[in-house]
DNA sequence: GATTTTTTTCTCGACAGTCGAGAAATTTAG
DNA sequence: CTAAATTTCTCGACTGTCGAGAAAAAAATC
């Protein structure tokens, strides 16, 4: 059932309001304040003062004056407001970053991880480790991060930040909320890797076309088949998804996949696959944990002049991902497809069996081919996503307390 | 970008609440809305007092007093306050209802349609014919009915009432808006069937597991295959959704299906598409327009006995219901599935291929077998879908009309 | 250098909404 | 007939938004 409304949820709103134009313009004077969110100037002043207690603001150094008239004097988040850190698994490292509230990169390290390493307790022991190091590098205190925002391949629990299922780590669930309970304050969440691509691309494209965008969707390729959508609904909110895509039947009974179960997309369309194929080795060989991306270089190189085996290879998997994409077209609606990850350097092998896969299907045949983009640099996409979505909750929170923060300053005055 | 709030939408918002739960619980006193809505009993006085001036609620005859105290006046919807037209179209007739604004059924009747006429300046014609009738015949001015809801099976637009593609007349368009706005000044919705079976499964379930339920799925069985998903969200806000189920992609190049297609999930599990398989005809012949359901009964009866082709006619229809259900269940997350429509007579014969086809996948091996219910009531949930959702969108309507109104009167005033 | 113009920010009073507390209404029990 | 119980109504306090205009401060003008 809906919940009641009341003036302290305008309040709340109208903060966030607030709050968020300050993250997508930087610095932004009264006046431009007032435009942004169309609240009157009158309402900005309150809800300015309030943030500026809350010291989660601050009005910034006097800029040149400009033109003539009383200067502008500009709000700015306050960098110190709190800190957020994102860790990146991939199926190689594991990227740490410290940010601060503005969304600026303080600091950043990488650990390589032993590929033949599956051990879930030392993966968390060098999580932890990883955790300290980079606020004790920083000086900073622990309580001062609000929120650690990690990502993995795989799939991710829809409500809690606990991994089901990766290529990594298998079925070896990981609860991170429950590991780093004793040692943080922050809140954890996570997210599947190709759901922030999708985050990020949302914003993008948002900000592009002003709004006039339905839904899109992120597919990235690589050792394993990511899929994330976003869709922007009526009020203008984005419900950004991670469907279990690599995994969804594409051939009933079909190739043997890292899952362990047969048939899904990746084990036509994930690299070990596509090797497979290229070397004709029986559909049901338990797959390679990890193939080196020189190998499939050399498939595709050969396929590049020609080589019978190889182009079938690249063929098969990108009927495989055109198939699925239909399929996933059907379940929601036509909409644009980003396609990412490391895989795309093979895009020129794949394409052909891609639209084909898609060319077949009712929704294809009455709406007409999805529009398909191609873009390179995933991982910063990955980081925006991170940040994109770890703020949005970030913000919404703080506006939650800073009422009351009020409240409490009033009793004591 | 997000909108501002203020105590106007404040107002909105707890006005739709009483609303509301006038709807779900009937004739309510002062005290009960309080308790319902978590209003405060000042606000309910004030939100009352508006709502009957506009109209829209009465107080009711004091009920026999029960206890002692105070008796307690009931506030009732106003039936006189809006009326309702649903239009159920299925292959083989339509039926017009209408309906008061407290959601009782005025009058009924059901027009037969020709099998053969595909016309659709015809079916206009006679759609507007009917909808005079109606209220005519009730005595009732045009300008009383709030909103006209349709419903057919196939593909409907997102955003506008408009139908794409129907298994009755295939790609012939149809926007009954544009149809009916010369004369007609009521808001017309359309739906697809099993969207709206969907929006009916989900209100039941809410109240059932007060709350607790996440998602849920609705397949319908017939002529045609649909399926209605619905979603719940934090907030407590359902979303239900038509996938384009019956079309989606079963098996690349596959039996030909009715839109012209080759593969889909009907060309498998439609009546028409049993009836190939068991008379073994050439999967690419043009399927038939329609099944008189007693030749598939006589099939049914044969595979009861034994007869293996029969059986198999069955079991393959399964299993593209259970495949496909199961890519379904990958692009969401594992929810319970409700199967209805007249093809639950089979279910007995169809159930083994369904669970086998849901098997083989990932997602059922990881979270385990969703749960199956089955239904035989469709026509029922039909039509209450289209009043859960016609009046969730007439009330919405209202709380921001009355606003206005109590406006113009105070400036008369 | 004093005055005017221009632009921005701040402040005040009006108005809308919600809430808690208690008054008023009205019936039953004793 | 009075007291108790129960429900509805009303009042004052509080919070929130808005429009208008005052105050501030720099540039332009005389």
């Amino acid at each position: 059932m809906l919940a009641k409304s009341s003036t302290e949820l305008v309040r709340q709103k109208n903060s966030a309001l607030v709050l968020s134009a300050l993250r997508r313009h930087g610095p932004l004077a009264h006046t431009e304040l007032s435009d942004f969110t169309k609240l009157s100037s009158a309402t900005v002043s309150v809800i300015t003062a309030d943030l500026e207690r809350a010291q989660i603001i601050e009005k910034a150094e006097q800029q040149a004056a400009s033109g003539r008239g009383r200067p502008r004097v500009l709000f700015s988040q306050r960098r110190d407001c709190g800190y957020l850190i994102v860790v990146v698994i991939s199926s190689d490292a594991v990227q740490y970053s410290l940010v601060d509230y503005t969304g600026r990169l303080i600091d950043r390290f990488t650990e390589d991880r032993q590929q033949n390493v599956v051990d879930v307790d030392r993966f968390v022991a060098g999580l932890r480790d990883a955790l300290n190091r980079i606020v004790t590098r920083s000086q900073l205190s622990r309580d001062k991060v609000l929120m650690i925002s990690i990502s993995s391949k795989g799939l991710v629990d829809a409500s809690e930040p606990v991994l089901r299922w990766s290529p990594i780590f298998g079925r070896a669930e990981i609860d991170f909320a429950a590991v780093l309970r004793d040692e943080w304050t922050a809140q954890v969440i996570l997210g599947n890797e190709t759901l922030l691509v999708a985050a990020a691309l949302g914003r993008q494209e948002e900000i592009s076309t002003r709004g006039g965008f339905r839904a899109m969707a992120a597919l990235s390729l690589g050792h394993s088949i990511g899929l994330g959508i976003v869709r922007r609904d009526q009020e203008g909110n984005h419900h950004i998804s991670a469907p279990n895509f690599g995994h969804m039947m594409h051939v009933p009974g079909g190739g043997l996949c890292r899952c362990g179960a047969r048939g899904c997309i990746e084990a036509y369309a994930g690299f070990y696959a596509m090797l497979r194929t290229a070397f004709d080795v029986p559909l049901d060989t338990i797959p390679a944990k990890f193939v080196p991306i020189a190998e499939l270089d050399k498939i595709a190189a050969s396929a590049r002049h020609g080589g019978r085996r190889n182009v079938l290879a690249f063929r098969q998997a990108g009927l495989a991902l055109g198939n699925g994409l239909s399929r996933v077209l059907s379940l929601h609606e036509r909409m644009p497809i980003v396609i990412t990850g490391p895989g795309v350097r093979y895009y020129d092998l794949l394409i052909e069996g891609i639209t084909e896969g898609l060319a077949e299907s009712h929704v294809v045949r009455m709406e007409g081919m999805p529009e398909l983009r191609v873009i390179v640099d995933e991982p910063t996409l990955v980081f925006e996503g991170h940040l994109n979505r770890a703020f949005s909750i970030i913000d919404n929170d703080i506006v939650k307390r800073s009422g009351s923060v009020v409240e409490l300053r009033d009793r004591a005055g």
